[in-house]
DNA sequence: TTCATACTTCGATCGTAACCGAAGCATCTC
DNA sequence: GAGATGCTTCGGTTACGATCGAAGTATGAA
């Protein structure tokens, strides 16, 4: 039959465990070393390090020499957007790999999607974006409004700055926890890069969740507000789960 | 850390080269039993039943009892996404299964993915409705337009009976082959099913390609012609490659 | 009932890959 | 230079899962 692309290649690649923990990890968006790497996963350094050169090998990572560290990094974005579809899928699924833990409910509040928001906070966000006129949608797409740019301008975000850029400005993305979209693209990124900026938030160690401050969280609130009992205003976003 | 979704476990499900095979087999959209599954996987019968055991636990397949034979096919249609996407994915990294062969010409012009129209006359026919003016690009979103309805309505393609189905009317789907978008949700479906009732096309034995006779070949080109030169109309939906 | 087909279950084999200890290489600090 | 840290390579063990032969179950045909 052999028909069509390798898919068993990558899926072996993301099918063991060791290597889907670094994968994991790797999606809170930053660099990681080797050392950081094995530990997230569980392994020995030198476990590790065989795992890594398969996943480099495979396209999935970059590494970057800086002195006697060795950091990894999802290769692209590409590859943000193909895992955290498998996630979705197999939350949806109900492969949970874990009892419910502590750090469970932080994750779904708030947490980092390779480079922007995501989880409980990150859809209330977008929500408010579509209800308050900055986002319109059409079809699965998304697309900011003059309204919005103007809106965004005002918080410090430059939107003609973003728009430059060869990737796209605003991009859904489905959210695992939420099951609804959250948004993705130069603007996502932007926008939360603009609450660390202002100390509203900061990213947690070892976590993918994303803490805010009481202050940060009130003026997150407040910006992007949400008409009570209107819960589900993305139409045609959510379906797809 | 053990953080969010199991995606080592449908990776490693994914990861196996003969479970890889028959869910490639089964992306040709229609219930396979197992003992042509086990063909396409290249391995004995028992040796599927395992593996199909596994991949239905894990929810990447639905079977069917008819008789004494038992009909698998992939679970829904996002399945066939996931895949699809992983795919694309593999595709772009270069992850080729194989030397190409005789058989992959036929499949980059005209093949299956799932229930809809993919590969080079995919992308043409999308193209082309994009061009004509009847299907509006959005964003990432695609949206039929009044006249795309009375054009399609002409053909024989019932709209308003799709818009009342709960799945998306359209929906882009990215082409592993051609890297460009294609066209998926309901609409997708009803122009290849209507493209089988005419005649114009029809599946192939064994494999996702699918054959166009002489006629319906000249027929389908002339609904949907593509200004000579204007190769990627497709603004903002080919970039993400 | 008898036979054939479609498939599953059992049991055993076998290959591969994950794993770690130990040693080696590279880079930084002092 | 000496020592420490970060990581890779080598070698050998181990465990898991893919595989198939053989036997067992279910459905249909004659």
């Amino acid at each position: 039959m052999k028909e069509g692309p390798d898919i068993a290649q990558i899926g072996s690649l993301i099918g063991d465990p060791a290597r889907a923990n670094m994968l994991t990890a790797l999606m809170g968006g930053r660099a990681l070393t080797a050392t950081e790497l094995a530990a997230a996963a569980g392994v020995t350094l030198q476990t590790a390090s065989a795992h890594l050169s398969k996943l480099e090998a495979g396209g999935l990572l970059a590494q970057r020499k800086q002195g006697r560290h060795r950091y990894f990094a999802l290769a692209d974005d590409r590859v943000g957007k193909l895992l955290e579809g498998i996630m979705g899928f197999a939350a949806s699924r109900g492969h949970l790999r874990h009892r419910p833990g502590p750090k469970e409910p932080a994750l779904r509040k708030a947490r980092i999607c390779y480079d922007h928001l995501a989880g409980d906070y990150g859809v209330r966000m977008l929500d408010s974006l579509i209800e308050t006129g900055s986002i319109s949608v059409m079809g699965e797409g998304l697309s900011l409004t003059a309204r919005g740019e103007k809106h965004l301008g005002s918080i410090g975000i430059d939107v003609s700055g973003l728009r430059s850029n060869r990737r796209p400005l605003c991009r859904s993305c489905l959210d695992w926890s939420e099951r609804r979209a959250h948004l993705a693209g130069s603007l996502g990124k932007a926008l939360l890069s603009n609450f660390f900026d202002k100390g509203w938030a900061r990213r947690t160690e070892n976590s993918r969740s994303i803490f805010f401050t009481p202050e940060g969280e009130r003026r997150f609130l407040a910006l992007f507000p949400l008409e009570p009992g209107d819960g589900h205003p993305q139409s045609g976003l959510d379906e797809n789960l």
